[in-house]
DNA sequence: TTTCCACAGGAAGGTACGGTCT
DNA sequence: AGACCGTACCTTCCTGTGGAAA
């Protein structure tokens, strides 16, 4: 075993910290029009009137969280000084599936660690109420931010209630105003009419960054975040171009940038070169798909080994068909209860979902008809080693060969 | 032009579970 | 203990689809 041992390395970082998400630049770049907009939306709150609705909608990382923290701070300071009584409350509701968990969670965000509402077992009317009276206690103007609201899917009953409360004289003493934040584009369109009236009485659009706005936020995070000279020319650039092609994402070309720091810091290298930007980028693709098939539930990941034993030789894609037959013989080897068809649809198509796998739509006519077919978006080693913990466990040869052999022997 | 196939995926409903309240 | 509450996960049923064959 080698000695190993850890010293501080500050030869590339002034700040590595200015690099991630949680970090809220001083300055914005790039998103001037929308700032205008948005600082004009809230400006009622400094006059003392009711706030308005505001929905922000674009795809992630365009800088709709990062503007709205900016902004909020600077409201938050600026109603200090002209003694407005100002309630910012910032959800994110990832992983909330229904008005139900949201309002929970919010009811929490004005209470103590132990007066918290279980997640369960109450009827939503008395959530609500509960809900309507933190509001009223805490009073004044209150912000509702609801970051990823898209998560809640077509249960909109929270977005409903929010907007009409005071006028539905649920609450009296606190003025109101909610901010959803939406990264799919198509969640504010499926809204009931009247939800979307009064939700979005202001809506905000971010479009994606140009690899040339992308190039201007690096500059800017990298300015305070290295220190001179530590980024090698066209390093930026490159960054910028992934971020552009993946989307406009800043996010990402940000991550980018710190994992290709990271890289060469490991290397002692006194620069950030393009080999480290490349280097990182295979790593940044490697573990998200790793990551996403780690957490995939037994049935999904029976399902997914299923193809990837019909793909280990074979070229075509496999059709669904194909795939469940295999999935019930795995399911019979490694003592699974199997599902129908129609859930390991749903299993292929979530898994899709993760980039991890591939689907082509065919249509042969007659007498063949349509249907699914789908193969690997991933090597298939890379696949097998992110859920090898359930094929140890149950039993089944990571060697696909074995198991091929098997399959064919028991449905023979 | 119509028929026909194989299937995708929406809709609806059942069940079990973790929770509260009386 | 037993009535309720909301929800994840599943099954069953069924309609729509689009291109080759008839």
């Amino acid at each position: 075993m080698p000695e190993i041992s850890f010293s501080p390395d500050d030869s590339l970082y002034r700040d590595r910290d200015k690099l991630s998400e949680d970090y809220t630049p001083e300055d914005i770049v790039g998103r001037d029009d929308e700032i205008q907009r948005y600082h004009t939306a809230l400006q009622p709150v400094i006059n003392g009137e009711d706030p308005n609705n505001i929905f922000l909608y674009g795809k992630t990382g365009v800088g709709k969280t990062a503007v709205t923290r900016y902004l909020l701070n600077q409201l938050q300071h600026d109603s200090e000084t002209y003694d407005i009584d100002l309630t910012t409350v910032e959800l994110n509701c990832e992983g909330l599936t229904s008005s139900y968990q949201v309002a929970i969670k919010l009811v929490n965000e004005f209470r103590d660690s132990d007066n918290r509402l279980s997640n369960t077992g109450h009827p939503m009317h008395e959530v609500l109420e509960q809900l309507f009276t933190e509001f009223d206690n805490t009073g004044g103007t209150i912000l509702i931010v609801l970051d990823e609201v898209d998560n809640i899917g077509d249960d909109d009953s929270l977005l409903y209630q929010l907007p009409r409360a005071r006028s539905n004289g649920n609450i009296e003493d606190a003025r109101l105003g909610v901010i959803g934040i939406s990264n799919d584009l198509a969640f504010r369109e499926n809204l009931r009419p009247e939800v979307k009236s009064s939700l979005a009485e202001v809506n905000i659009r971010f479009p994606p960054y140009d690899a040339e706005e992308l190039q201007e936020v690096l500059h800017q995070r990298v300015s305070v975040s290295f220190y001179e000279d530590a980024i090698a020319d066209g390093v930026i650039q490159l960054c910028a171009a992934y971020g552009a092609k993946d989307g406009g994402d800043a996010r990402k070309a940000l991550d980018l940038l710190r994992a290709a720091a990271d890289h060469a810091r490991a290397k002692d290298a006194q620069t950030v070169d393009e080999d480290n930007v490349a280097e990182a980028r295979r790593e940044l693709e490697r573990e998200e798909v790793m990551d996403g098939i780690a957490d995939l539930a037994d049935q999904h990941k029976l399902s997914l080994y299923a193809l990837v034993s019909l793909q280990h030789n074979q070229d075509d894609p496999s059709r669904s068909k194909d795939i469940y037959e295999r999935y019930q013989e795995l399911c019979d080897i490694s003592h699974h209860d199997a599902r129908t068809l129609r859930r390991v649809r749903d299993f292929l198509g979530e898994i899709e979902g993760l980039g991890v796998i591939e689907s082509i739509q065919r249509n042969q006519g007659y007498p063949e008809g349509k249907y699914n077919a789908y193969e690997l978006g991933h090597d298939e080693e890379m696949i097998l080693a992110a859920m090898s913990d359930l094929l140890n466990e149950v039993g089944i040869h990571e060697d696909v060969a074995d198991v091929v052999e098997e399959s064919d022997r028991i449905s023979a």
